[in-house]
DNA sequence: TTGAAAGCGATACCAT
DNA sequence: ATGGTATCGCTTTCAA
């Protein structure tokens, strides 16, 4: 059995409220009742109880976390931030991944609900009015994604997408390809959307090639799509895509970035390590995670202020080997 | 407020103890009563407060999981297949990172385990007394590792590299390099093992090039020590490793498969996505994990047997693109 | 079959 | 400054 605040309280000689005010708010005990305390405490080797302490607080020193995927590079930088961020919090988190499956999404924040001060949404799936049904609940906020007033971190894709295609046509590129990623993902909406903004007075024509599940057999599926759309250059949904690409590409001995140039999003550690490394838009994903931690701590001290808390990370592109000037022929 | 179990109690017009009961032991309550409770709790959307209960209970429906480092694409494989069985089994986890740290390790394996059932290491870097100091309190198992009688689950790390070896041994090659990971790392000095015992047999001579932190840059560094070396291949501890060895080859012009043989370990997703797809023993991620969770909860039903759990998961030899034939010069 | 009541471990309020 | 006590939400005897 586990040593509770009794048998600190027999050990030292006081009454459990005494041990439990000499470990919470030291000041409101005298000192030297205090340090039997903490030497009991200590000779025990007591701690407290956190389910025990929730029940009364109404606090559980947890956060929640879902993702969509783990086995997609991107978001497991992005945990590693939040948990990092939780912990010099002193929180501890939950984490569960859904397998990109919208319902499971819904069950589990429901599931998690019960045991978390706040809860994180990484992408989130969910349509938009299951989540306002459950956000109502605890203070959640989502990464990568914005829904009516539900606070968020997001970046800036549309700024993202600018850089790219300014890069692009820097090289000489005027005929552009955007493989894209799910309908469903509001990223790839507001990358769309950032694309179409600025192709037009960049002077150069958008193709678009499609919707993809962001996979590298995507990219794969895309690169024919790409070629047969006599584009210079190619810009994927992700990075995991754009390998795909780029493999096929080469496999049909398209090689960047001498016969085409690709840009791919994220930056994924691998997106460095491979030959031509892949010139790609970086997206600050442990930096979301931390800000996305940062927020919920500052909702849950100040409720009220939800709808307003939002924000916006920079990117920013890496240029590397995958692109290159436009080879007229 | 949440719903609770009086809130049921009230609607459906019975005791708390009998929602509690038709909930947790339908059979003990009237089918009538028990119907007018589950219409009750679902009409209120009730779902019981786990960490009351586990105040009562002892259980708390948590497992700790802890992980040395989530940016190597290893790990989040495992870390999936942990969630998904834990899930399955009704169960919640924890997640921890530690960066790498042991110190770090132990404070939270120490902080964890008071709110969990259970706890997964995952290729633990305590030293192995403090290990044992702490596995007392809480059932636990080890992935990728044993020490003394702590449950654990393994994989086959010398039949992986019996297989590596008997396959560029059959490709002519008769002197390989091993670029070693981490002096401290058990699977490292399993593999190392079954390296030197298997060579010999096999009539191979074995070059180890020294101890190296499982990263990219490592390979960097490695690969101009193997092209000093005078062999014809080399294994590298992980994947990411083999992947700095490919990238820093390629830059001396070395090429493989022409030129030099590489092989690999884990089989992480970007191995096969790389050109030359890269060889590599391929480890059973997933399964390491949802193994894990099956053992840590047979554990928990029956925590006596402790000293007799553990698993050894078999490895399997993926030939691509990065190991081919001597060339004999 | 059901209800009343006693805790689980910690906190917070009210006395002293 | 300290102790007694009610309470958080739920489970589990013990009676009825």
């Amino acid at each position: 059995m586990a040593v509770t605040i009794k048998d600190v309280a027999r050990v030292a000689g006081v009454s459990p409220a005494t041990v439990c005010r000499a470990l919470t708010t030291p000041e409101l005990v005298r000192a030297p009742t205090r340090a039997r305390v903490v030497q009991a405490a200590h000779d025990l080797g007591y701690s407290p109880n956190r389910a025990a302490r929730g029940l009364i607080t109404g606090r559980t020193g947890n956060l929640g976390l879902i993702v969509p995927d783990l086995a997609n590079p991107f978001f497991p930088s992005v945990v590693k931030g939040i948990q990092a961020r939780a912990r010099e919090a002193g929180y501890t988190v939950f984490l569960a991944d859904t397998d990109e499956d919208a319902s499971v999404e819904a069950e589990l924040v429901r599931a998690l609900s019960k045991q978390v001060d706040g809860m994180v949404l990484c992408s989130p799936r969910m349509i938009e009015d299951e989540l306002r049904s459950i956000a109502g609940d605890k203070p959640m906020v989502m990464l990568n994604r914005r829904v009516g007033r539900i606070p968020s971190v997001t970046v800036d894709n549309v700024g993202g997408m600018r850089q790219a295609v300014a890069h692009l046509t820097a090289l000489g590129h005027r005929r552009i390809a955007y493989a894209g990623g799910p309908r469903s993902s509001w990223s790839n909406r507001e990358r769309l959307r950032g694309l179409r903004a600025v192709a037009p007075s960049a002077g150069v024509q958008l193709v678009e090639i499609g919707n993809f599940t962001p996979q590298f057999a995507s990219g794969l599926a895309a690169a024919d799509l790409v070629l047969a759309a006599d584009v210079s250059a190619v810009i994927a949904y992700n990075d995991v895509m754009a390998l795909g690409l780029l493999n096929r590409l080469r496999a049909r001995s398209v090689n960047a970035p001498t016969d085409i140039s690709v840009i791919g999003i994220d930056d994924v550690a691998l997106a460095a390590m491979i030959d031509p490394p892949l010139t790609t838009v970086a997206l600050p994903k442990q930096q979301i995670g931390r800000c996305g931690v940062d927020l919920l701590l500052a909702l849950m001290e100040n409720p009220d202020r939800v709808g307003v808390a939002r924000r916006e990370l920079d990117t920013q592109l890496m240029v590397r080997g995958s692109t290159g000037p436009l080879c007229r022929t």
